[in-house]
DNA sequence: CGGCCGCGTTAGCGCTGGCTAACAGCAGGC
DNA sequence: GCCTGCTGTTAGCCAGCGCTAACGCGGCCG
């Protein structure tokens, strides 16, 4: 509602990234928005407040886009429209993207639940997408190939050289590409080539 | 030399990991080990200066792996054993990872001069092997990839499901893949299958 | 044996930082 | 036209934390 609430969380993501929670006050996040210091107190009841709803509502809207992408594709392309909705979060949002990723630790306990659950349900969606693409894969690598897509989508942060557009489908090519690899592995890991290419990466078998 | 050194080091490594620099105390630190309060300052200047030695180690331990795997292979050989050396190292020390990945912001600025200079020497390890394997890609676009690949394969201390053998192969692997897709890349982005493949992820152009 | 030195202890200082208290301007509603 | 409530201010409390001071103890060397 109040843009107010808003405006200061935004202030807050883009600090917490920066230096982390416990390195920055609350007299910064104040100045940042332009009133000083105790005033953010007239909004969010403790400064863990803060962090609590940021990463909350970060995971609600993971999980809720998420499930809406599940519900209006076909199975089949399901797991790329969850490719392309990660990789335009994180790019639009790469300060919360960096706090969810780094602050969890300084969640109050309940909040952390709260938020861990919400991220679990988020990742079911990812793996139920994933074994519906190759339902040879066993759930606990589905499920650690969706963190590492993860991990790979949200360095977004780390690298601005590109542009917004050309670095959205970089990440997506490379998701798609971790995937593809990752889904048609069972076999025997020896030789592994990118076949009708014309180039290979060689030496990383055993 | 002195055990004792990496012995706090390695403590305080895990405890930065979990709780963010200012999130542990000096007394944790010490507890740790063993020891209480400020007997750290018989091994170390200051905070700080922990946290710049530890990143400035890893640093080094990943510049000089890279280059002795750059300097003792073939080229075609290069990427896959930079890959190979990536995966052991994150998952061999999760917490050095993590820190180095979220604390950065909290070095002193010489530090983090030193910091950034030699991550910024091993991203151009990787870089040359990508453009080696690849030679049609642009400068910034396999700087983008490496980071992207780093962070995938440091997604690692995120997800402890697989053993450490199965982890480690799967996440050559969708390196691999993410490498060898953006490789691939420069043609215009339409069609994305995964060719000779007996499944495919739809819906990632455009 | 005696003095030095590496390594640890506890007490305590000074500052920072989260949070509260007390007060003020400024809407809108009766 | 006052009263209420929302939003802001400044002053200040109190706890925690980084770090220093002063001291103790055991081992090595002459």
């Amino acid at each position: 509602m109040s843009t107010r609430r808003e405006q200061i969380l935004a202030a807050a993501a883009e600090l917490f990234a920066r230096h982390g929670f416990h390195g920055v006050g609350i007299d910064e996040i104040g100045a940042a928005v332009g009133v000083s210091g105790p005033a953010l107190y007239r909004h969010f009841r403790s400064k863990d407040a803060m962090l609590g709803e940021m990463l909350t509502s970060i995971s609600e809207s993971l999980l809720a886009g998420g499930q809406e992408r599940r519900d209006t594709n076909e199975p089949a392309q399901v797991l790329g429209e969850l490719i392309r909705f990660q990789v335009d979060f994180a790019l639009d949002n790469p300060a919360l993207i960096t706090v969810q990723e780094r602050n969890l630790g300084n969640l109050t306990e309940p909040d952390r639940r709260r938020v861990r659950a919400l991220q679990r349900r988020y990742v079911e969606v990812w793996v139920q997408a994933i074994r519906e693409t190759a339902p040879a894969l066993d759930e606990p690598t589905a499920r650690a190939a969706a963190h590492a897509v993860f991990g790979l989508i949200n360095s977004t942060p780390h690298s601005r050289h590109l542009g917004r557009d050309g670095m959205a489908t970089m990440l997506r090519e490379m998701a798609v590409g971790a995937l593809t690899r990752v889904c048609a592995d069972g076999r025997p890991s020896g030789d592994l080539q990118t076949s009708s290419r014309e180039f290979r990466i060689a030496g990383t078998s055993g």
